[in-house]
DNA sequence: TTGAAAGCGCTAACAA
DNA sequence: TTGTTAGCGCTTTCAA
């Protein structure tokens, strides 16, 4: 482009001014304005003032599409989620803002309702755009999905534990240890007869959660009873069909281990609508403790599903692999979670 | 470019292909490569078939980068929110997004945590990119912050009514109308003796909100006492020490009001604790409507911040901007809230 | 119905 | 320390 040009179309404060118009106000090359910007050469200490001068005059701002042309970095990043709406991504999306945030990227969201095709188009449109990176909770995404993304270039990293992919890096929650501790604590104080209610089977975190209940009970010696182990929703709803049904049982449980939080309030309608005890007569454990699980009554024993740490962690596994300081095989990182007793069990 | 030095680098599959790439292999310009994507001009049907099969064998993905910088469109929009993580914002997102995406958008997400200067820069950065259109949820953002992306030609959408600006489209919640709803609920059932909790002063949409709690009072001929009327925080504890607070009065409160849900638990917590019968020896109410109010107990009645409907509204206010659908002077949108019946009053 | 050519606004060899 | 020049990969006049 040539400089002249430029500036009759925009030096006139028409449009926006360009990084030419800069360049000849300040009285130096383009190469120089950009230089000055980036800090990637020595620019003489007479220059800078200039250009800042010039700048500030124009009230230029930089071009980012331009130089993402140039450079093939778009500093965006895309999370790939089910629902904005569920409580626990906006924990997730804000660890992972919050490290790459301070690091230049902004982040797309995208909600795909759990959808297959509507996973596809955003994958495609990542490749298309390009974004830098991808973190992408898939429920039920092929590997041959990420294949597109990678051949493109595009580091990925897979949030939680549900596709049986091998080629990207992976963050998820010790879902396993979480609920064998939490049976652990149910066991220690006696208490044999323990029900879990899960949620839909084959989606989600339910199976790890199951095997460790079942873990714990073998550590204990319990015999492991299938009657006292109920599949329903991942609501609200879904608790107080798993625990009516539980319930019903000729030999009911004494406590329960819920597959999630909103499971667990489910339950707690119905051993309050029964006039159950919680925890005497009953104690009941969720997981995740979303911000509802301290506010209901009473307080709610879970186990914490460490959003925020599991954002962070795949901001960082991210940006390792887009800034290439790492470029070494797959890595698969594991977030403890911890218990926390309030008062339902 | 020249296309043949293109095949060069590109053709032999070390890196993605362009549209010389695809327009080669298919015998055709690049030209007519691009319109057969855009369908901005005829194509012969004989080009159409040649171009896609081009685009399929070289599994070939247009550069979005490459086009915005010609077309000066990003199809991005930023939404700049204090914290994604306070419930009542996914909600607006997940609106936004659903009126946004269908339209070929990605939507950013800032979490400004309500400090001013990243809000600044946020904004800022907005202008650099460039996004197409920014929402924007500021606490105390003064209208020179936007007038550089009014200048820049960025159509901006202010969610809610806590600037004093009258430069961008506004979207915001009935928040008077609502709580007098609330209030007049109250005093049809004989109560008069009625409190407000208040969030901090002047900050958000507290003020809007006692203003409808006054209206009612006055339209029913109530006298308003200074007394019953505290402010706090905008938190679970902040309800704590403000009902404490109206219950040390001479004469207590037989029903409270609360400028959000966050503070009617907190409330709930004190009634509890004073083993005050909710709701017949106290009422109370809060606002938004936020996931954890039916799952307390008893659950809350309270005013719907009907958040999606404003991020919806957002949404298509912001895209006719963009397409230049509207051009006409500022809008201010109003959205009405709705009264929710439960237990606590 | 089609193509050639000129950029969009930057960055980065390369040369000085 | 600085500038010249050649693109990044598209879209869109303009001319045929």
């Amino acid at each position: 482009m040539n400089g002249t040009s430029g500036t009759v179309t925009r030096g006139r404060g028409r449009l926006r001014p360009g990084i030419t118009d800069v360049a000849d106000l300040a009285g130096v090359s383009a190469t120089t304005v950009s230089h000055t910007l980036s800090g990637r050469r020595a620019v003489s200490e007479a220059s800078r003032v200039k250009v800042l001068a010039a700048i500030s005059e124009l009230g230029y701002r930089p071009n980012q599409t331009a130089a993402s042309l140039r450079t093939q970095r778009t500093y965006t990043v895309a999370l790939i989620i089910p629902d904005i709406t569920n409580p626990y991504y906006p924990t997730v999306a804000r660890g992972l803002q919050d490290v790459l945030g301070p690091a230049g990227y902004l982040s797309v969201i995208c909600n795909t309702d759990g959808d297959h095709d509507v996973e596809r188009d955003y994958l495609e449109q990542m490749v298309s755009r390009p974004v830098d990176g991808v973190v992408i909770a898939a429920f039920r995404t092929e590997p041959a999905q990420f294949k597109t993304l990678l051949d493109a270039g595009i580091p990925v990293v897979m949030l939680g534990d549900t596709s049986d992919t091998d080629v990207s890096d992976q963050v998820m929650t010790d879902d396993r240890t979480g609920t064998a501790e939490a049976t652990r604590y149910l066991l220690d104080q006696g208490i044999t007869r323990i029900g879990f209610i899960d949620g839909e089977f084959g989606v989600g975190p339910g199976d790890q959660r199951v095997a460790g209940y079942h873990d714990a009970l073998l550590s204990y010696g319990v015999r492991i009873d299938p009657d006292l182990l109920v599949t329903t929703d991942y609501t609200r709803q879904g608790g107080v069909d798993g625990l009516t049904c539980l319930l019903n049982l000729p030999d009911p449980p004494r406590a329960v281990l819920c597959a999630n939080d909103l499971i667990a309030i489910g339950a707690l309608d119905v051993a309050r609508d029964r006039g159950l005890q919680v925890p005497r007569q009953l104690a009941i454990v969720g997981f995740d403790d979303i911000e509802a699980a301290a506010m209901v009554t009473p307080p709610l024993t879970t186990v914490v599903n460490p959003g925020y740490e599991l954002g962070r962690t795949c901001g960082q596994l991210l940006l390792s692999r887009i800034t290439e300081d790492f470029t070494g095989p797959r890595r698969q990182i594991v977030i403890p979670t911890r218990f926390i007793t309030r008062s339902s069990a």
